[in-house]
RNA sequence: GUGGGCGUAGCUCAAUGGUAGAGCACCGGACUGUGGCUCCGGUGGUUGUGGGUUCGAAUCCCAUCGCCCACCCCA
């Protein structure tokens, strides 16, 4: 084999396309219904955006990005995740106008690209649905993007999501925090693993994501730091909690839901479910108040969400939830010996002109094997042309479900078939 | 990046050192101009690749590539 896919990428070949289509069809339509609308951007950028939203400190910026350089010795990189390049065609296009208050709602379908070792349900190029709500600190807009998630998972047939939420506050009770946090695991530091000590300098509130057993064990003593919260952002959290009860949506908190991305103030959510492997989030999200000011923007506070599509296509696949079957379409044309060809040949091209899905047998086979053909292809109606039809001027259509046939005079047949 | 498992026909898998097979799919026939059911037959493999051990390797050894799973991280 000369060429292979990229390792860790995938052909979604044409049997896949059906529920890919099912589910990105599905996800615009919840967006629209809740008034998002569809933002493209380029599939790389400044690789600075990326840093400097992301953070430095990141696993995604400091080894997993894809950066190269143009020709003009500029540094890019492929899209590697949703908001940073939604906040900036935000600012740079000036998506909110004159009305600093506007609330601005836009939905991606994109491809994200990281360069982790691939196992179940991790890629390097995977596809993320996502939304961003631009404009308002209401805890009304973080309860709708949940909602608007949820939504999404029940209408692709998922039940079953589990619903994590958590609430890393504002940069004063972050900071505030992590000094209290690293006051805490201090004295044992050198029990916890070689990755938690580089984050004790690093990155300190990434210590409660840590799986080892040794470290949870430690920084469960630690403060909770939704008991560190200040009052506003406590009085935030409630009020997403108040919203998410008045929606009647389940929810677990989980104060060691951190997130991978250093821009995420307050509200820090997360998706999981059972039916997936070690990688069972199928989406997350959370509110990043700092970000557009962050990137050069007018202060302006935003919420936002990514779904991992390929997740969602396995949660499916695992529940068993099937797409409708295609139903029978199009007419197949067969032709019988050298004399019906091109009258065949014409007749596939009138029926494709009056809007048919139409084929023919390219290879003159006999009239049992363009029969199955047609059968195994899924189309409603056979046309047979043969000498018998071409020497009367009609044409004999069988109905491929039932296998009912009726000449029917050349003329008459596209309306016959329409009909 | 670290560790483990697995690579045999288009697909799912047999064959444990001695002639590479089955089911499904595909093609043809029974049915000379009629698909689906049944029966019969057929096409299809440099056993991922390279090297080694052996009289003999899909099988054992080494290397390499790929895939999968876990750690880590995340969607």
């Amino acid at each position: 084999m000369r060429y292979r896919r990229p390792k860790g990428t995938h052909d979604v070949l044409p049997s896949e396309v059906r529920s890919w289509r099912a589910v990105e069809d599905t996800f615009a339509r919840v967006c629209a219904r809740y008034r998002y609308q569809e933002l493209r951007t380029p599939i790389f950028e400044d690789t600075d955006l990326f840093v400097r939203s992301v953070g430095e400190d990141t696993d995604i910026v400091s080894k997993e990005m894809y950066t190269f350089e143009d020709k003009g010795g500029r540094s890019l990189t492929l899209r590697a995740e949703g908001t940073a390049p939604t906040v900036r065609a935000f600012i740079e296009d000036n998506l909110q106008g004159q009305d600093r208050e506007r609330l601005v709602k836009l939905y991606y379908l994109t491809p994200v690209f990281r360069q982790d070792r691939p196992q179940a349900g991790r890629f390097r190029q995977h596809h993320q649905a996502g939304v961003e709500a631009l404009g308002s600190l209401d805890p009304g807009v973080d309860a709708e993007v949940i909602d608007l998630s949820l939504t999404f998972y029940r209408e692709v047939g998922i039940e079953g999501v589990r619903l994590l939420i958590n609430s890393v506050g504002c940069p004063n009770c972050m900071t505030a925090y992590v000094e209290k946090l690293k006051a805490s695991v201090a004295d044992r530091l050198d029990e916890m693993c070689p990755d938690c000590q580089r984050r004790y300098e690093t990155n300190p509130l990434r210590l409660l994501d840590c799986k080892r057993e040794r470290c949870r064990e430690i920084t469960s003593a630690a403060p909770s730091i939704l008991d560190e919260l200040c009052d506003q952002c406590a009085e935030h959290f409630a009020q997403v909690q108040a919203h998410l009860d008045a929606l009647g949506i389940a929810y677990e908190i989980n104060p060691r839901i951190v997130r991978g991305l250093d821009y995420y103030t307050k509200t820090a959510f997360e998706f999981t479910h059972d039916a997936l492997g070690a990688q069972d989030s199928i989406g997350g999200g959370g509110r990043y108040d700092g970000l557009v000011e962050q990137c050069g923007g007018p202060p302006t506070p935003g919420v936002g969400v990514g779904i991992g599509l390929e997740r969602v296509l396995l949660v499916r696949e695992a529940l068993g939830v099937s797409d409708e079957d295609e139903e029978r379409a199009g007419v197949f044309v067969v032709t019988l010996g050298d004399e019906a060809w091109l009258p065949g040949y014409q007749l596939l091209h009138e029926l494709r002109q009056a809007g048919f899905a139409a084929g023919i047998d390219y290879r003159h086979r006999s009239i049992r094997a363009q029969l199955r053909y047609a059968d195994n292809e899924g189309y409603a109606h056979a046309v047979i042309l043969g000498g018998d039809e071409i020497a009367k001027g009609v044409a004999t259509v069988r109905d491929m479900t039932s296998g009912e046939q009726t000449e029917v005079p050349r003329p008459k047949l596209l309306s016959h078939l329409e009909g």
